[in-house]
DNA sequence: ACAAAAGTGTTAAGAATACACCCATGT
DNA sequence: ACATGGGTGTATTCTTAACACTTTTGT
């Protein structure tokens, strides 16, 4: 009896989160082919034999799906394999996912012109395959990069409000934090200078902005939230 | 022009942890076909279409490459998927890895006959493949694992002594901790129970035995080293 | 003057760290 | 009696949590 060996169907789709109004959003496209036609999924592509599921994020995911560049996501990590036989009804499909963070992106419909646009995490609609777990999944990775490294900085822009921070963990984390012990305790890490430049906003006080002194990727010193 | 998919091949890998005399081991088999005929690798085998990455871990790897139940194996969980190009110099393939912990197993030499051995994770030799970062990934997980949740207890019998359990987790750790303090955190989670018997074992006061009151994976109350 | 968000400090409870001696056993 | 590892407590420092008023601005 011969053998032959027949390998799954090898995807790679990304959940690509970003504050809109201080709120998490994450990256959607319509599909305009069968299966799940008309309805939302993350933006995702084939990996073919001969490239990385990173090559094929940033060429057919990113670039072709969305018309993003992977310098305007700061941070980039492999989330997880999902590999149920059934999750694509075309057949065994394995995705391998990943999460990515920005700021103030503007995606583009293109070649498949897909229609690319940003939904709040927090009632999400229903999605096509798996994608609601997956997008469950990076959140629970989300909340816990957000509290263990400085991941936050690829969410907001360069210069923000302690506020404004405030605001972002707690839309990623879901519930308020005090005012005065989030500021003494992020400062207290020593990750941000203040700038010499104020947010003014409305009728109050102006805000001091602050930035990150190194906007890379690292540890904290202690977790956070 | 037609395009036609290829994916790359898929196979699973397993790091299978375990503590040989109070130091962290992993099982190892050798390979008995080219390439890297004759060297020390992971256990790891093809994942066809059809079947998901854990039941071709449960039936292709377990069971047929080092004679294991899964139910052997208290703590498993996915790793990470590697898909360097050129970590197979047959082609392409993508590895989806696992990290299982046991304890007081006895792998078996089967069918491809590999000769399956505990070797300790310090000082480990090269192997074959990426198998070395992928045993320097897992580890980095088994440290994030075991401080954050009592995962720890797949590691050890089912009644062991405190001194045992600080043992594991120094060796896990790779640093020495402090006897008093460790004992008094731990206790102070509140997930063992102490039993009724005792560890003799040479010329000095025996050891009260514990056990884990709820020996599934769950988080701590707070984490741990 | 009022409304709105910015900014600020203290106290109390809990957690982490550092550290040294007595206990039970076998030989 | 001695060697060996088991077992225990306290004092100090650091971290967390709870909590309310003053400041600056625009209208």
């Amino acid at each position: 009896m011969a053998y032959v060996y027949h390998p799954p169907t090898l995807t790679v789709d990304c959940v690509i989160f970003q504050l809109i109004d201080n709120e998490l959003n994450v990256l959607l496209v319509q599909r305009t082919t069968e299966p799940f036609k008309g309805q939302w999924s993350l933006p995702g592509a084939y990996n073919a034999a001969g490239s990385t599921t990173m090559q094929a994020l940033e060429e057919r995911v990113l670039q072709a799906k969305v018309g993003l560049h992977i310098k305007d996501l700061p941070v980039i990590e492999q989330l997880y394999a999902f590999d149920t036989v059934a999750r694509d009804p075309r057949g065994h499909a394995v995705s391998i996912t990943y999460i990515a963070l920005g700021n103030g992106l503007e995606p583009k419909a293109s070649d498949s012109t897909q229609n690319p646009k940003f939904f709040p995490v927090k009632d999400l609609q229903r999605l096509a395959f798996d994608h609601e777990d997956i997008v469950a999944f990076a959140h629970e990775r989300l909340q816990s990069r957000v509290t263990s490294t400085n991941a936050i900085f690829a969410l907001l822009p360069k210069r923000f409000t302690l506020t404004g921070l405030q605001l972002a963990y707690e839309s990623i984390l879901g519930h308020k934090l005090d005012k005065r012990n989030f500021r003494k305790k992020f400062l207290s890490f020593d990750i941000l200078v203040p700038t010499s430049k104020y947010h003014q906003d409305g009728a109050h006080r102006p805000a001091l902005l602050y930035r990150f002194k190194h906007p890379e990727l690292h540890l904290l010193d202690r977790s956070f939230a």
